[in-house]
DNA sequence: GGGATTCCTGACCAATCGGTCAGGATTTTC
DNA sequence: GAAAATCCTGACCGATTGGTCAGGAATCCC
């Protein structure tokens, strides 16, 4: 792994632990075992060492909500392929995840912050698409939004002694238990 | 309302919508029209002011989850008051759950978000208590941190067209429906 | 009226922040 | 082997931060 990448992996950690505000540059360099002048050689600011750390997530995000649009008249199948790649995105995802709804504006110049929120307005657009009413259109927003959060803070939650495959295969059952329609003869 | 609430109320709305770090001591001062000095006048530190804060919805959390763990052997009653005491929670402390949620850790002397981590851990514990399973938690967990950060975050969900009330029996037919048994028997 | 108390402030300070810069290593390229 | 390009750093800078302090108003109590 490059020097480069070091700094921007060390990053992503510190600023989805402390916060982006908390997390100064020299702490990233301190925790990558460069200097700060380092840092800012291959970054030229902090809002470009936060864009760039995020922006890999925020394209995979992008990709999965414009597939997500495509298929615009909400079919059964297409909720079901959402929760499935917006599953495996979270678990992915988990730390850029962490900084992005942990940290809901900072400054106008950390760009990837606003694009984020972006997507996540476009996100609820296309789930809300969706629904037939405002209960439904709550209990779809309280699972994107439970499941973020409880892989964000899965420490907090108790669910961390899960193994990865057991996250994901939980979490795709609870998701679709709340989005997909409710049948008494329950499938699977 | 005293001076002092006046700081207090504004001080917490920045916090939640720009975050601890983010928010400097002249900026809630400026949004209180007082000087920097008389907010350090009546809270010695920034620290101080972040607790006294958030001190109320912290008191409130405590006697919910204490209520919670005294009826420690999970009855189904027990959860549906849980449910409801804690929406009402949400609502009615939302800008101090918005802080909390949002800024896992800052500093070593803002104690009220140390205190708030551990109530958290609580909680969650309380509720896995009445819980059969890995799924069971998963879906609890998703749960209470879906309908915390729906909250929080209604505005990007585009649940904020929603008015208080409709919004309370909202998210108390939802959790409800997560977190009580289901009535077909499909058990586990 | 006049001290005592409470409330408030501008001026100031040390510390820390993000960021610059000149120059030293190190590696690459021919 | 030397010029070029890349990588890295300590020293430094202006701006901002949290916090101090001496003193000015306003209110209260007698």
């Amino acid at each position: 792994m490059s020097q480069r990448d070091r700094i921007l992996h060390v990053a992503l950690q510190r600023f989805a632990h402390h916060g982006i505000a908390a997390t100064t540059i020299q702490d990233v360099a301190d925790h990558a075992d460069v200097s700060k002048a380092s840092v800012l050689y291959h970054f030229s600011s902090k809002a470009e060492l936060v864009n760039q750390a995020l922006t890999p997530s925020l394209d995979a995000l992008e990709a999965l909500i414009s597939g997500m649009e495509d298929h615009s008249a909400g079919s059964e199948g297409m909720r079901e392929g959402f929760i499935s790649s917006f599953v495996d995105f979270l678990i992915d995802h988990r730390l850029a995840t962490h900084v992005v709804v942990s940290h809901p504006y900072l400054a106008d110049d950390i760009t990837s912050l606003g694009r984020a929120q972006k997507m996540m307005g476009r996100m609820a657009q296309a789930v809300s698409e969706q629904t037939t009413g405002d209960d439904d259109r709550l209990r779809f927003g309280v699972a994107v939004s439970g499941a973020t959060y409880a892989l964000v803070s899965s420490g907090m939650l108790g669910v961390d002694t899960l193994d990865e495959e057991s996250l994901r295969e939980g979490l795709q059952k609870v998701l679709s238990d709340m989005m997909l329609s409710r049948t008494p003869e329950v499938t699977e």
